[in-house]
Order: structure tokens, then sequence, then C-alpha cells
RNA sequence: GGAGAGGUGGCUGAGCGGUUGAAAGCGCCGGUCUUGAAAACCGGAGUGGGCCUUGUGCCCACCGUGAGUUCAAAUCUCACCCUCUCCGCCA
């Protein structure tokens, strides 16, 4: 959400990132809400004022023994009025509030404006392997291992979704274990297990809702939704909260299961793993000083990084144009790992700085301390401000285990534990057949 | 799921429908005292919004949430949410 008073005195900069979203959004329009709620605002106001003054006057006329009749009669035509302005103004805010929480995030001045081709790969790292052999998709590799079963998936649940069997659900384990020890151990996070199912208020704080609900899961009998990400649950901990300053930064590394309708999206890269409605993931979240965001969300990507680069998977970095960037962020980074059997580049984290679009949407504050030597009671004194919220996938599971099957497979069909894995695989060196 | 109790400022906790934005205590901040600190004493402190005359300014709202009664609601009514205790069920 974007401070309302900030929009009205910028109209201009708010419609350049509209346009260079290429966001739908009639802001004319808002504008001009935003003055009738104003000057609604103000007309009640008075008139509650009048009331309470009158409220005050009966007060005194009781305790003196005098006739209260006229002025409870004049109280009341107010009160009348009240009814009816308050009814109206009602109607202003909760319209506004809509509009106003479907207004994205203004995208950092370091954004390339544009669509999807305006896209800039940042970095590459990690070499291609080199196959002495044409290499086999994960879809193949896991059949041939048996250690998908998509087919049985779908009779369990429905399509694309994934049931991982034998050593297949092993790795999808010890590569869990070893990202989060990775960050909790090597890169100072905090480790968190959030619930997965949150409520609407969380939904709304993190961006999702309300112009996503399409794409969530939700269970109507408690309007509890199933996360698409841990960044749900874990940036709503300090939802409704003043932290102090000296707390900060904070980061936490969450591991949750993810679902997501994908409604719309059938057709398109769905085969295998690239695409499923419930996968496993590991989520850096961050709360820090407004000042420090941006040389926070670069630690943040490089902490991602670090996965691929221990795993030895080759990965680039995309820096996301005006119209890629999510809803709530205002730069985001996507890495993307190359998978040589389908021969494609999957997406397996975004890394973004939502500044304070999110924390002022749940109220998440901190209180800053008096830079001052010489304190004064004024300077001591600091009103709070919002944090600045990011997160990171570190990485995602499914598309990460696509990419290890494929880049670790041996022309017999088996696939090869590299060592930063064993310790979490009992020692085995590879996954083959039978084993 | 059933029965009961309760949700008030950073915390504990008062609060006959109108001098209550809210007692008291603790904590916090500033000051006095002190070599320094503690204690003691004095004083100060909430959040959000609107307005312009931008002022140590005026006004409005906020006692779980939302409706209602009333000239007037923390206080009365209703619904919902949450917490605690007991019972039941259960990994």
């Amino acid at each position: 959400m974007l401070d309302p008073k900030f929009i009205r005195e910028n109209t201009q900069i708010v419609k350049e990132a509209l346009k260079n979203r290429n966001y739908n959004f009639d802001f004319d329009s808002f504008l001009d809400l935003d003055e009738k709620r104003r000057a609604l605002i103000q007309e009640t106001e008075a008139l509650r004022s009048e009331q309470n003054k009158l409220s005050d006057r009966v007060k005194v006329l009781l305790k003196e023994k005098q006739d209260p009749k006229p002025t409870i009669e004049k109280s009341k035509e107010i009160s009348r009025n009240l009814d009816i302005l308050e009814e109206t103004l009602k109607n202003l805010k909760t319209q506004f509030e809509w509009q106003l929480l479907n207004i994205p995030n203004i995208p950092h001045a370091s954004v390339p404006v544009g669509d999807i081709s305006c896209n800039k790969i940042i970095k590459t790292c990690g070499e291609e392997r080199k196959f002495g052999f044409k290499p086999l998709t994960h879809i193949e590799l896991a059949e041939h291992l048996d250690i998908l079963d998509f087919k049985r998936a779908s009779k369990i649940t429905g399509s694309n979704f994934i049931l991982y069997k034998g050593l297949g659900a092993r790795l999808e384990r010890a590569l869990i274990n070893f990202m989060l020890d990775l960050h909790v151990n090597e890169h100072g996070y905090k480790e968190i297990f959030p619930p997965f199912l949150v409520n609407r208020e969380s939904m709304t704080t993190t961006g999702q809702l309300p112009k996503f609900e399409e794409d969530m899961y939700r269970l109507k009998s408690d309007d509890y939704f199933l996360i698409p990400t841990a960044e749900v649950p874990v940036t709503n901990i300090h939802r409704d909260e003043v932290l102090e300053e000296e707390q900060l930064p904070i980061y936490y590394a969450a591991y949750s299961a993810c679902f997501r309708r994908e409604a719309g999206s059938y057709g398109k890269d769905t085969a295998g793993l690239m695409r499923v409605h419930q996968f496993n993931k590991i989520e850096l979240v961050k709360f820090v000083k407004p000042q420090d965001s941006y040389d926070e969300l670069e630690k943040l990507l490089l902490n991602a990084c670090k996965v691929l680069e221990l795993l030895q998977i080759p990965y680039r970095v995309v820096l996301l144009s005006t119209q890629d960037i999510s809803f709530s962020a205002a730069k985001c980074y996507d890495i993307e790992i190359y998978s040589p059997g389908i021969n494609k580049w999957l997406e397996v984290s975004s890394c973004s700085n939502f500044e304070d679009f999110q924390a002022r949407r749940g109220n998440i504050k901190y209180r800053p301390q008096a830079a001052s030597c010489k304190p004064h009671a004024e300077d001591r004194k600091q009103k709070p401000e919002y944090v600045h919220t990011l997160n990171g996938s570190g990485v995602a599971l499914a598309r990460l285990v696509a990419a290890f099957i494929e880049n670790y497979q041996n022309s017999d069909g088996s696939i090869t534990i590299p060592s930063v894995l064993r310790k979490y695989m009992d020692n085995k060196e590879r996954i083959a057949p039978g084993l």
C-alpha cells in the first residue's frame, strides 16, 4: 500500500509508475474519490464537533437544573444528519480502501522500464555441463528410477501434484535440510516453522489479497488460505508491532509447503516438476531499516545464490523489468537455474525489496533511536516508522529437483549425489534403480 | 464440540451512561539530589486521521471487531473473533 498523502502530493510519480508497469487503473477517478472523501470527512467532523458541544451543554444544563429539551432537540437533528453523512462516508471509505489496496508498489529507479524483453541478465554463474550423451529429462529419469510418480499423484489428488518416492523423497528432504542449515548456520537467519494456513488479514499484508484471491486455495468454512509461500506467515510475524531499532535487521528462514492454484496457466510449462500446485520451499524474510534495504537485497540475493554455488548448478540472475515485477515489489531479482534435459532456465527464486509497501499494509514499524548525543526530551522520543521488508526463496524445491537430477545424471540413467549433499543422504553416492 | 470466566494505554489493573484519553502501580523518558549510580522527590509521555492560520495550533476518531440503543457509550443490547479454566475427542 502506498501512503495516501504521498499519492496526493506526487500524482505524477504514481502515474508514471502505473504506466511503466502497464497497470490498468483509473487513477484520476481515484484522486477524485480521495477528494470527495476528504471533503466529507471535514463535513462530518464539523457536525460531530458541534454535537459534542451540545452534549456538553446538556450535561451542564442538567446540573444547573435547567431545561435541556431544546438543546437535545437540536442535537437530535444533527444526529439525524450525521447518520446520513456517515453512511455515505462509510461507502466512500470502503471504496477508497479497496482501490488503495489495488495500487501496486512504485518500481525503484534502478528497475528497467518496459516489458519482459527488458529484463536484464545481470550475471551468469557456473559452467553448463558437457554431456557425452543426450541428457534425459527429469521426467524420464524419475520414471526410470521410480522416484517420482505423477500418475498416482493425480489419482490421489489431481493433475500437477507430485508424489515423491524412495530416494526421490529422501532427496527432497535432504535438500530442505541442506538449505536450511546453510542459511541458519552460515548466513545468520533464525529458523521458523510457520503455520501453512493463514487468515485474510495476513494475506492482505503481503499483497496476495485482495487482488489475487483467485490464485489461492481457500478453506471456505474458516475463511483461511493455504499459503502460496512462507513469505505470508513469516512477514506477518511482526504485523501490528513496533520493533526496537536495535532488533533490526531481523532475518528469518522458513521451510514450508506452498500451495498455488495456478489458475489459467494450464498447458504452459506444466510438464513434470515445472509448475505444480504444491511444492516445498525455503523462504528468506528480512525486516530492516529503510536506509539499509537495498544493501540487504543484494545480500539476500547472494545468500540464495550460495545454495546453487554449493550444489554446483549453473544459474543466472535476472533483474526484472517494471512490467514483470510483482504487484508488491519495488525491485526484484529472479534466479534461474539451467536444466539440460528439458533445455530450459527454471525460476527458483525471486528476491524482492518491498520497501514499506507491506509494512504499511501490516502496520509493521520500528522506533528509531535519537541520533544526538546531547539528549533533549524532544530528540529522545522518536516516532515509529515503517520498516522495509524483503524476501526471497532460498530456494524453491520441485524445480530445483528437476534441474538437479538433470544436471547430475549419468549415461546409465543414475544420478550422482554431490559431496555437499551426501551427509544428508546417508553418504550415498548415487541414486540408481533398485537403491 | 460442551460449560464457565475474561479481553481497557509498554505491562499489571480500576472504571454508578455525561468533569474518563481514561485511576493506581510497575516500567519508560527528562529533571532535582549524588563524585557516579541507586533510592527519594518533581515533571513528561499513546496511535491514526482531517484542516489551515504550519502552531510546543484547532478538530475528529480509537478501551478485541462490527452493528445497534441514546442528545451522549469503555460503561447498555446483539453478533462475531480471540485468550484462559474444566469436560469430551484426538496425533
